[in-house]
DNA sequence: AACTTTGTCAACCGCAGGGGC
DNA sequence: CGCCCCTGCGGTTGACAAAGT
């Protein structure tokens, strides 16, 4: 039997999201909440399928997202990630709080998976220890294992970064009074002090930030698009050619200013959702990983050493 | 200046799993 | 227990811009 389709094919829109459909659907999700993406199109009125509607949201509306100009910190963290998970970019996703799947594995295809063939000639070939054929135990404690494994590579990402507290001294830091001016704001926008530095700046959904959206897509989708080169920051060029005034707008300039004033709104009343993570613990605040990053080493190499798997030396090229 | 190639990324597609009934 | 609905995930595609010729 043929599997029918998500969604009926007539009459649903497909291609690049309008501001107006952006908008549309941040105003909805600021009501009701992310969720119940079955009833978005009906309820909105929206011509879009549910599931475009929840990819919408989850790759690009969602607060908290940053958007390209990938770190060295978050290369190598991915690299490494990638080497112990495998194509899980969900998983990996989860430990790159500003970062969605999709963008990882875009990135992945396009930048890393390119520098590691040109560097190391499969260097990084991803593990095949995958639960294929192990009993359920077995299973679980690979799992325990994968994560043991994340979290140590985790750890060493950040480790020369930071420089580099001690585990003590980190755990402090989060250890309430040490709030840091940085994490002190909204948890989509919480990071690792070091990544925080390194970044340009989260792209929240803030006021500010779907005003510059709606500006980039002022500009049109060609303004919109970038490459990224290095230093340039994705996403941000909406803000770099800010400057393009509404008289470009493609969809209509008076419309798109009142939807940007109409969006601030929106968003002032969406900034709740901010902290709450549209999907558990990827909007967890990087501090709190480290926290548990830190906190038990000496499990890891308990388990490291009874340890199933040999994980392979990771020597990248970069 | 015009055309072609390459790189990038948003969005789509299909499958799998979980939960409710 | 089985069915249905909904959501999440990973692979792939297509449009577009920049670089190259």
């Amino acid at each position: 039997m043929v599997r029918p389709p998500c969604c009926d094919k007539e009459g649903v829109k497909k291609g690049p999201w309008t501001p107006e459909e952006d908008l549309v659907l941040v105003s909805y999700i600021q009501e009701h909440g992310p969720g119940n993406w079955r009833a978005v199109p009906t309820r909105t009125g929206l011509m879009r399928c549910s599931k475009s509607c929840r990819l919408r949201w989850t790759n690009y509306l969602r607060p908290g997202i940053k958007r390209g100009n990938f770190t060295d910190q978050e290369e190598k963290l991915i690299v490494h990630l990638q080497a112990l998970l495998g194509n899980r970019w969900a998983a990996i996703a989860s430990y790159l709080p500003e970062r969605t799947d999709n963008d990882i594995k875009n990135y992945w295809n396009t930048h890393l998976k390119r520098k590691l063939q040109s560097g190391g000639d499969g260097a990084a070939k991803p593990p095949a220890h995958r639960p294929a054929s192990s009993s359920k135990g077995q299973w679980e404690r690979r799992l325990q294992t994968d994560i043991d494994m994340a979290r140590r590579a985790l750890r060493e990402a950040l480790t020369p970064l930071g420089d580099l507290k001690p585990p003590q001294q980190q755990q402090q830091h989060h250890d309430g009074a040490g709030d840091s001016p940085a994490s002190s704001s909204s948890g989509a926008s919480q990071c690792s002090p070091s990544a925080a530095a390194a970044a340009p700046g989260p792209y929240v959904l803030t006021t500010e930030n779907i005003s510059r959206m709606l500006d980039g897509w002022a500009g049109g989708r060609k303004q919109g698009r970038r490459r990224a080169g290095p230093g340039t920051p994705g996403g941000a060029d909406s803000a770099s050619t800010g400057s393009s005034d509404a008289s470009e707008v493609s969809y209509g300039g008076a419309a798109v200013a009142s939807a940007a004033r109409a969006s601030a709104k929106a968003a002032g009343a969406i900034s709740e959702y901010e902290t709450k993570p549209a999907v558990p613990g990827q909007q967890m605040p990087l501090s709190a990983i480290e926290s548990w990053l830190f906190d038990d080493d000496s499990q890891f190499h308990q388990v490291q050493s009874a340890s199933l798997i040999d994980v392979p030396p990771m020597d990248y090229p970069f």
